[in-house]
DNA sequence: GGCGGTTCAGTGATAAAGTCACACAAGGCC
DNA sequence: GGCCTTGTGTGACTTTATCACTGAACCGCC
């Protein structure tokens, strides 16, 4: 049986009531949760798999700005759903998802009697503000191939990945020939090699044994 | 006497206690409402003046992430009371300012109690996601002429302003010498005149009469 | 298997932005 | 006036973004 921690510390009853009422929905990867514009049917609980949110600009260009995982809550969907205002960005699917899908009244309920559920909607939106932060941060004024480099080394591990010089573009809000140059720069140093739609790490990439 | 609309939602014994027990403070042009790495001592409620939320990159590089106002709340502060974690941005006041400072223990009260203050909170939330979201794509993706035009032509109204290129450099979280060129390249234009820590708009500077 | 369409990747040329290193000017203060 | 601090201007160079292509890899279909 799927939980979700929030859910977790609800007092006896309230839980009860509340998992009675709620049924998880199923996501498959690559359908979008939501889009720029779309108004907000509730707070999306994450049970598990993983869902990225992003955002195009003007230009047609897109950028990542966080990822949800298990147990997390889409802190950004409350705003949208208190105002009634539009998402300004978008919600896809990576892994499979199962979701709790809140809706407005029960969230009103559930702020409103359970002390527990406050705090951890305040420490995700905290938490969320952060990550923003140092996405501002990080994209103001670090360096292209260091971050692409350290986005690579955090998912090293498989010793192999499928993704496109387009996606990382997004990941890191840049143009694709700027991936595409780099990747090739860290080829010639020997940290990969590069194959269609693959990027294969050697032995050689560091954090590697 | 000096109010705040979060707290004027409140109903009347509540209000009146609360009224009663918060003083404001006054805060002078250019002091440190909070530094990166302070603990965070509660929330502040500004009533007047203006506040610059700000953050240093590890390069020492800042970028100013947005600015509160009358009636503004600083969400920040939420999450650092919530988790105890030290901020990672600083607030410096720029008009001066008065605030309240809502203890822990009150805000948890006033969550409680009040759905009108939860409201308010979660739109302030949901407000600040937005400005960064808006922030990051605008860092990503647009033009430093056309971002640097735009903040002058909000401030235009005054015919004359009073700041330095390196004031101007961490409003967009670039350079300084990028703002020199840029500003000179205005001033060529004929769209402003330049002196020592002043910019003056001339009449063919966009938006004016 | 061959063909045509689509998606991915590579690359040169050029423009915009960031970095480094300095020169010098304006203003404040003995 | 001389000295110091702060603010600005600029050249040289690197990094990143943009534009305009080229061609390779893969897919589906006959």
């Amino acid at each position: 049986m799927v939980r979700h921690s929030i859910l977790e510390t609800l007092s006896g009853p309230l839980r009860k009531e509340v998992l009675g009422s709620l049924q998880s929905l199923h996501f498959e990867h690559g359908r979008i949760l939501f889009r720029a514009g779309d108004p907000c049917q509730g707070l999306p609980l994450v049970l598990n798999g993983t869902v990225k949110v992003q955002m195009t600009g003007l230009s047609g260009h897109s950028i990542v700005l966080y990822r949800m995982g298990a147990d997390d809550i889409c802190t950004l969907s409350i705003g949208c759903l208190m105002t009634g205002d539009g998402f300004r960005a978008e919600a896809v699917v990576e892994e499979d998802a199962q979701v709790f899908m809140v809706p407005r009244g029960l969230f009103d309920r559930l702020m409103d009697q359970s002390a527990d559920f406050r705090l951890g909607i305040m420490e995700s939106y905290g938490r969320r503000l952060n990550d923003l932060m140092l996405l501002v941060e990080e994209v103001a004024f670090r360096r292209m191939d260091e971050r692409l480099f350290q986005w690579l080394e955090a998912r090293v591990g498989q010793g192999m990945m499928t993704i496109t010089h387009q996606e990382l573009a997004v990941e890191l809000g840049t143009a694709r020939e700027v991936v595409s140059r780099l990747l090739k720069e860290f080829e010639r140093k020997g940290m990969l090699r590069l194959a269609r739609g693959k990027i294969e790490f050697t032995s050689s990439f560091p954090g590697k044994p």
